[in-house]
DNA sequence: GACTGCTGTTACCGCAAGTAACTAGCATGT
DNA sequence: ACATGCTAGTTACTTGCGGTAACAGCAGTC
């Protein structure tokens, strides 16, 4: 059973990272974004090294955190996408899971979306550093969906991939906005996103008085 | 002359302001965003409390820093939106400014949108802070436009903030995209977003053998 | 000449990230 | 029985940054 124990083993320091995981994110959701490790290391009953040694360091660990999130997000977000109905009802069931999880959660939301970093990470390469990566994930997986369905031409990819980044911006910015000052509802909200998406802008009649066409 | 002695000390401050904030912009320039207070007095040839008695604390110098380009950027936009054309021509127009304004400069541009900052800022109210206000600032900006120009039923204003928002989230997240990446042309890439404005989006047919419709 | 207000300095505090060096438990190979 | 090697844990440190006294020189003003 030699390799019964290492596996045992190494599940154990997979639990061990997930307790840590989950004790950073009470210091988070408590703290904010700029808890500091040693806070983390207090709340999970241990010193810094060990958070060094799981994580690499506070980038790291913040990655793992995120990367939960993350995950769950764009799984609720998928789902949505495959909701029955027509393409509209889809569009405003997506638009509306993405709304719904921002607005029970928005701790979460906050930490995920304007992290805040502090660390030196400057070295060249990996420009895209950390508050972008959630976004830039839900753009392409909107625009792989939309590649698969729909037919947009000769170069449906690419343009899938535009309005896949277009379309999760467009909701990232109004959610953003909307979580700030909730002037609306947010069935009201999708309703004018949607409304947006599906061209209203282009057919909008001119305001008595308005300069141009 | 005892007010054009005092006139003269003003303008002298303020022109010290401004030396001192092309010397930050220097260094945020070269170093990115994590640039040290120490670092920025060095390169104006002077040393750290200076700036804080310019600028309060690193966080009022980055503002005073944004507030420059931010608007400037302001400006290039609402120009424009007042272009001549018809409306789908001026929202090209609007595309294009934007995408040429961070693509010739993208490291104004990446100070401006991912600001990484780090104070200790988490006194209760006033959640948003410093990432996000260029992003918002647009939004609003357009938002009034289109409440002015266009008519969009009995609660115009609420839609147009809405739609505001919402485009230049559009505009900023595939922006952001395109600029890491650069798949395509950006004539190309303004033409499709303004196809997703233009209701492309609702208008598409279904790609062979996939599900629903 | 004393007062004000600006420019600038050196020298410090506090605090957070990250590291070095070391200890203790515990299962294994010989 | 014993050395090996792995992990979890510690204390005590270094480095570097934001921010702040406290002080010095140098205008022009009363």
């Amino acid at each position: 059973m030699e390799t019964g124990q290492r596996h045992e083993q190494q599940t154990a320091t997979q639990r061990r990272r997930t307790e840590l995981l989950e004790a950073a994110e009470r210091v988070v959701l408590r703290d904010g974004p700029e808890a500091s490790m040693n806070a983390i290391a207090a709340e999970a009953g241990i010193t810094k090294p060990i958070l060094y040694r799981h994580f690499g360091d506070k980038s790291g660990l913040y990655r793992a955190l995120a990367k939960r999130h993350t995950d769950a997000l764009l799984a609720t977000l998928r789902a949505a996408l495959d909701s029955p109905g027509d393409r509209r009802d889809r569009v405003e069931a997506t638009l509306h899971a993405y709304l719904s999880a921002i607005e029970t959660r928005p701790q979460v939301y906050r930490f995920l979306m304007h992290p805040a970093e502090t660390p030196s990470d400057e070295r060249g390469f990996d420009v895209g550093r950390h508050s972008v990566p959630l976004l830039r994930r839900m753009g392409e997986d909107l625009g792989e969906v939309i590649a698969e369905r729909l037919d947009l031409g000769p170069d449906t990819r690419q343009v899938a991939r535009v309005w896949g980044h277009g379309i999760v911006g467009m909701m990232y910015a109004a959610g953003d906005w909307w979580l700030g000052e909730r002037p609306l509802s947010r069935d009201l909200l999708v309703r004018h996103l949607a409304d947006l998406l599906w061209g209203r802008l282009a057919e909008a009649g001119d305001r008595a008085g308005s300069p141009g066409l």
